[in-house]
DNA sequence: ATGTCATTTTGTAAATGA
């Protein structure tokens, strides 16, 4: 099963790259976010293309900004729309989280808020929204937490740590913060797989050619419990969707899972009763 | 680099957010 996360800044602009990108990479699980569309405007310009993949979807959006959905064709059970307890900011209730159980999993798709300038109020709110993503989640075990964190983990995952001393992304409250939700149980499964490899990047700012001198930092995760990160079999960034005309600032990060052990694994195809013959070497 | 991209509007240029 293959689970994917992405940033898409705008599911309408990157439309004729998201579907290409469904059909070459073929992902099980997709959670989107910064959508920026409204639920109905999203539906109008994706259900037809999505259910032709085999797509369930759930999504939730504001309009304007943020905007976070799953897509599934391994089932799209008991979806939740908001965070328990999410902070507001300001009067408004953004849309930065949904959750859903597909394939076995409790998978949330989240869009962190990004906190701005840590003497922000958004970077308050920030704490407090990472601190409900927390408290949101009720058996590790089984869960996913996938999507732009606006958070690099270490130092590691910043082009240059120099840069960003001042600024959000980076600094202890917010890591803080990530490590606690970690220390429920879950795991950073592209570093638990990558554990020695610098420049494991997911966005590039858009200016200065960053993208093109791989200039990036590594905040789009996929944090997983016990049962799906024990599982993982690769898990990478696909940094071909971040190329060419019209790309999100983020590229996709890709997660594929061998089947649970306990569960149905299907018809089980035999051997052919012959082995093919080789042809003689000369 | 103040470098781009996407969104919206007391709208067609400027603001806001990332």
């Amino acid at each position: 099963m293959r689970l994917a996360t992405w940033n898409v800044n705008s599911a309408l602009v990157r439309l004729p790259r998201l579907l290409p990108w469904l059909d070459e990479r073929n992902p099980d699980i997709v959670c989107l976010q910064e959508t920026k569309l409204s639920d109905e405007a999203f539906a109008d310009a994706l259900a037809a293309p999505l259910a032709e993949r085999g797509y369930e979807f759930a999504h939730v959006g504001e309009g304007r900004w943020n905007g976070v959905a799953i897509l599934s064709r391994v089932g799209l059970d008991d979806v939740e729309r908001q965070l328990p307890g999410a902070p507001t900011f300001g009067d408004v209730l953004e849309a930065r989280a949904v959750t859903a159980t597909c394939g076995g999993l409790r998978v949330t798709s989240v869009y962190v808020p990004n906190g701005r300038t840590p003497d922000d109020p958004h970077y308050a709110y920030k704490l407090e929204w990472l601190a409900a993503l927390r408290d949101s989640v009720t058996d590790p075990a089984t869960t996913v937490i996938a999507g732009d964190m606006n958070i690099a983990p270490t130092d590691v995952d910043v082009w240059d740590p120099a840069v960003f001393t001042e600024s959000t992304h980076v600094t202890p409250p917010e890591r803080a913060a990530l490590a606690e939700l970690v220390g429920l149980g879950l795991i950073d499964v592209v570093r638990a797989k990558w554990p020695d490899h610098d420049r494991i990047f997911t966005y590039w700012d858009y200016r200065a050619g960053r993208f093109h001198q791989d200039l990036g930092m590594r905040i789009d995760l996929v944090l997983a419990g016990a049962d799906p990160a024990g599982r993982v079999a690769a898990a990478w960034v696909d940094r071909k969707a971040r190329k060419g005309s019209g790309p999100s600032d983020h590229a996709p990060v890709i997660v594929d899972l061998d089947e649970a052990l306990d569960g149905d694994i299907g018809p089980v195809v035999p051997p052919p009763s012959t082995p093919k013959k080789l042809p003689p070497r000369r």
